[in-house]
DNA sequence: GGGTTGGTTCGATCCTCGTCAAAATAGGCG
DNA sequence: CGCCTATTTTGACGAGGATCGAACCAACCC
């Protein structure tokens, strides 16, 4: 993996913590760290911009392509992904004339492994 | 004044979505089921909180020995717990003198679906 | 019953967030 | 260069959320 820039203006969310938070208890250093992942993906429109872009051809999808999807105007969506893209959760590239959005599958996975409940938990 | 039976006001989050966003889009309607319950894990102390019922010997925790492990007042906490339950990742249980609280796994396990990246998905 | 502890609701305050219109930036084309 | 399209930034506004103290409800105990 290549190191990161450290372009992200917020720390990112990609922290140490590789445990399902039911088999121990976060840290609030964790918690602080994994809850704006959670938060950015909290509004609908965050959600189904992902999910487009994630299942667009080719893993990746131009802004042109997401904008008419939705009923909000082009600045919003273009503020939707910047929370998406701060937060790590996709990033972004210009190619020539438009801007190419990709779904960061790492983070989306560390947040699926958080959220995961291992086979023994339970009553 | 009858009482409401303490059902959820809002409409479960757990949706007829089984299928990780980045496989198929999410479509409006799902998108706005599933977002509320990322919302409700975007604060700090929510999962911090979750974190530690789930976590607890037997899996579930008296509101006695959530709210020492925090910096906020009762009230807060109370709040957080509600938002929690409401959306469906807690429920409760008042016993005597307490209230316990614990863990929805099913729900968890749905949004850890939701966000999981299958093998092949990517370029 | 009166008092005590556990937990929630109420009301108010402050601050963040989603949204838009308008303006600004970036790149391509004639 | 000037113009057009694509995308982002800015500024403003209204809605919603986190927080607290105070008041309130619930269960135990004497």
């Amino acid at each position: 993996m290549s190191k990161q820039p450290a372009r992200t203006p917020l720390p990112l969310a990609l922290a140490d913590c590789h445990t399902p938070l039911v088999a121990e208890p976060l840290s609030a250093d964790q918690a602080e760290r994994l809850a704006p992942s959670f938060k950015a993906l909290g509004d609908p429109i965050r959600l189904r911009l992902l999910s487009l872009i994630a299942s667009f051809e080719g893993g990746e999808a131009c802004v042109c392509d997401l904008t008419d999807t939705f009923d909000v105007s082009a600045p919003t969506i273009s503020h939707h992904l910047k929370v998406l893209r701060e937060i790590g959760l996709v990033s972004s590239e210009r190619r020539g004339t438009w801007v190419y959005y990709r779904a960061e599958q790492p983070a989306l996975d560390l947040l699926s492994t958080i959220l995961s409940v291992p086979q023994q938990a339970g009553a």
